[in-house]
DNA sequence: ACTGTTAAGTTATCACCGTCAACTTATGAT
DNA sequence: ATCATAAGTTGACGGTGATAACTTAACAGT
């Protein structure tokens, strides 16, 4: 398809690789290239706008490093792409945190929340992707040793869903089965507008602010008589 | 990994390929090939239970032909999971049929299919996978000419909702939005149970129920004064 | 200043993948 | 029997994740 070209650029690239060879860490700082290896694949995501374009060949050569260097930091592809998960899940909850700042009454810091969530998720859709739509073979919260429920995300949404519960707008039981309901529902149109665009869909955060709506009344329901 | 190993089991299934081969089929019935191809490649998709397990070359020996072969009935490997995709929709439209077929109450009706919804999901994950969570590059809608809302599932629900509206349990205005808002919710839960099932999840059915009622009050909500 | 240890890399290679160009062969109408 | 052609096969290319075996730069101890 592209063997003359390819090749030549190719031959361009190693040129520019030998001229700026990066220089080896010190003794102890083998870290830093750990920093810049998690950097590049989470740059090529939005770059290359798929997982396919964070290749490990790809990864090493924007690092200027070779490729079996990759694999002294992490031990296979699969656990470099869940490092760029990890970081982008705790971006997703500076945000979350960020857009209710300030806010006291708990519908509205839900409500705020999830319209951040759908929008950072359109924002860097295949981010949101490799978080929450891979078929990852271990998950996060056991590479990470984390209690999926005790993390950050999760404990701020429950936190402000007893907050609802307290005033009686939510009614009383299992928080988290509100949680996750509540999730669902972000997570289902986040993710629907990213795997299905050209959907008739409305203006979207008008949208995201009915749906939201829709599902805060229809939790409330439950606690009227 | 396995070199050793897996030249054995190359060589075994080698000629296991040259002991059975597939015969031929006539002139006009180079649909025959394509039709096993489909079965092979969805079998395969259950079997490994991902995507990258179905390859061009896996599909190839399972039906017993050269990979090339693939080649002259689909255009390349998007092309052939694309097909597949559109078997599991019209599946899912089947079996979304089946489980509110007799069912008079609109209201029952969206229950009914979301709780089959949700089950079909959970029963060929990586089918849905590939269909709701895929970054395609081409929307099926676009390779098989078919506007998305014209769809059976599309059509089928807004038929629904539009009984519901003319019943007064869900608010007048653009049906279409309403159909969007729930799909949003199905396809929530049905994703997010797929890709983190080791979150805290209730009993799936009852929690099923239990969010589609959300949705259906919420949804009342709005045409009530 | 020399040296041995070892962290931090590189080179070379493997098996597998999607894809294609070029060749072959079975089928069925003439 | 012949022959056009549909229905395949062979063999190869470049790209991928991964590994084993080698090299080299950095530092501690003398």
């Amino acid at each position: 398809m592209k063997s003359k070209i390819s090749h030549n650029v190719q031959y361009a690239i190693e040129n520019v690789k030998l001229a700026r060879p990066r220089k080896r860490a010190a003794k102890g700082d083998g870290l830093l290239l750990k920093r810049e290896i998690l950097d590049a694949a989470a740059e090529l995501l939005t770059q290359t706008g798929s997982e396919e374009g964070v290749s490990i060949r790809a990864v090493a050569e924007k690092v200027g490093v070779s490729t079996p260097a990759i694999y002294i930091h992490f031990r296979d592809k699969e656990s470099m792409i869940m490092a760029v998960c990890m970081e982008v899940f705790n971006e997703l909850d500076r945000r979350l945190e960020v857009a209710s700042s300030g806010v006291d009454d708990p519908v509205e810091v839900l409500r705020k929340q999830g319209i951040a969530y759908v929008r950072f998720a359109l924002e860097r859709p295949e981010h949101y992707r490799i978080v929450f739509m891979r078929r990852s073979a271990t998950p996060l919260s056991e590479v990470y040793d984390i209690d999926p429920v005790s993390t950050n995300v999760f404990q701020r949404l429950l936190a402000t869903v007893h907050q609802c519960q307290d005033m009686g707008i939510f009614p009383p039981g299992d928080g988290i089965q509100i949680v996750l309901a509540l999730w669902s529902v972000a997570h289902g149109l986040a993710s629907l507008l990213i795997t299905k665009p050209y959907l008739p869909w409305p203006d979207i955060e008008e949208f995201a602010d009915l749906i939201f709506k829709m599902a805060r009344l229809g939790m409330s329901a439950f606690s009227e008589p």
